[in-house]
DNA sequence: AAGAGCTTGTGAACGGGAGAACAAAATCCG
DNA sequence: CGGATTTTGTTCTCCCGTTCACAAGCTCTT
């Protein structure tokens, strides 16, 4: 047993034991999850923990949570769990955080500000190498002690600073050819919060944050609420208005 | 044909025409994608757009898209595609953008200051009613023309301005016991932005935004392209890496 | 030392969503 | 007026992720 680590880009399509590699990507957004109950529970001096201990604290289903981590390998003992501390480092090597992650933050706007001055972020294996806004004004203020540098100068600190993920914070309109500069500097990730859909090449990645979506979600599904509270009467009103509406389109 | 529209409470798991009703999860979280698309299409005088129109603007598959707008109806024509205007209000109505939801705002920290001022808010049908926090110096002062209130006064600005969504911008320990002050004050949706799981009652829905966990999994990809990049050796030295860790567990 | 009691790791069944493909409808054009 | 063209709505298939259930393996007790 233990197949020690299925590391290595996927030779083949072959019947290899375990499919190529690759940790499926549902797992890969849990890990971190995972990552920061093991730290808290490493720093409460906890030493083991089953996979319903970190189930309960992770918010997960437990066999998922024991199959999410048998990806990684067969880390945990029978019978008694998992070794917190051992593990932790295990999904922290997975992840990358052995290593800690410049990132360059585009837009000071808000919320750019607000990214700026998150202490939080340094912990986590990510530093803010560089700042950077389009508005010659807001050149030199500084931010969690990083001082704003024009756009115009992104190739040159990217380069310099050897960042490779960047976080996108300007408003809609500019995203998308922001985007373009980013990825034509080198940064392969993009974390994306301006609400509007950019497109980047095969090879990069991005993620999108966006604040009006997930509270128009919410609404969706609270609406629904509503509406069975008040019962069919409600839903008939419904279904009124869409016969309204349909009339002259 | 057109089911006009399949709302009220599923009756039965009986073999019914469309089952119940309910719209798949993963289709309410693109709708807002589309609202968005259609506003600026209808912004720019844009009267009908195909599916292939709106699935190149908002980067999903046209026939994905298709089948997701099936839901809400058969909205659309055959040969010449969707009239924004209409679409984009039937969508609007579906998500309940028709109403505007009031919206509290719990932790004036950094992040919690950039929501409050964050003018994009109200143009898509979401209000900040209030603006809580539990630091007594921070009450007075005020974010986009909102004035803080203390943490104590929350029940009753819930109950005064009809509250129903909350979101959370407080530290992560602070999470767990505002939720339950949130979810007891009668709030039934709560954007999370806290690094910290939360648990709530049934009926209570919760959406969790976190910086951190998207910067981690871009990073996992990122290591993996850097892996790739420098090919076998890299490899090699990761499981090694592992050799070594297992040592002593 | 053997059995009892846990807990992991995983095989298998299941459900939901993604994408391809096509039939049905509407318009356009000759 | 009929056929060509366009584009929707829908069916079907495949794949990924979730969940159940259980054998394998570890520890502890007697």
């Amino acid at each position: 047993m233990k197949p020690v680590s299925n590391h290595g880009p996927d030779p083949s399509g072959s019947s290899e034991d375990r499919a190529g590699r690759g940790i499926p990507e549902a797992t890969v957004a849990r890990l971190p999850i995972y990552l920061r109950a093991l730290t808290l529970l490493a720093e409460r001096g906890v030493a083991t923990a089953s996979s319903e201990d970190l189930a309960a604290t992770t918010g997960v289903n437990s066999a998922k949570l024991r199959k999410d981590l048998s990806y990684l390998g067969s880390y945990g003992t029978r019978g008694v769990g998992y070794d917190v501390e051992y593990l932790r480092y295990q999904i922290a090597r997975e992840i990358g955080l052995t290593q800690d992650w410049p990132v360059v933050i585009i837009g000071l706007g808000n919320l750019g500000q607000a990214l700026a001055n998150y202490a939080g972020f340094g912990t986590r294996g990510f530093r803010v190498a560089a700042l950077v806004d389009n508005d010659r004004a807001r050149v030199g203020e500084m931010y969690g002690g990083v001082g704003v540098r024009h756009l115009d100068e992104l190739d040159e600190l990217v380069r310099e600073r050897d960042v490779s993920i960047g976080v996108l914070t300007t408003p809609a309109a500019a995203a998308q050819p922001v985007a373009d500069r980013l990825v034509r500097a080198g940064v392969t990730s993009i974390l994306n919060f301006a609400p509007a859909v950019i497109s980047v090449p095969a090879g990069v990645d991005v993620r999108k944050v966006d604040l009006s979506i997930e509270l128009q979600i919410l609404a969706y599904h609270e609406l629904r609420k509503q509406v069975a509270g008040s019962m069919g009467a409600a839903t008939l009103d419904l279904d009124d208005m869409v016969a309204r509406a349909v009339g002259s389109p």
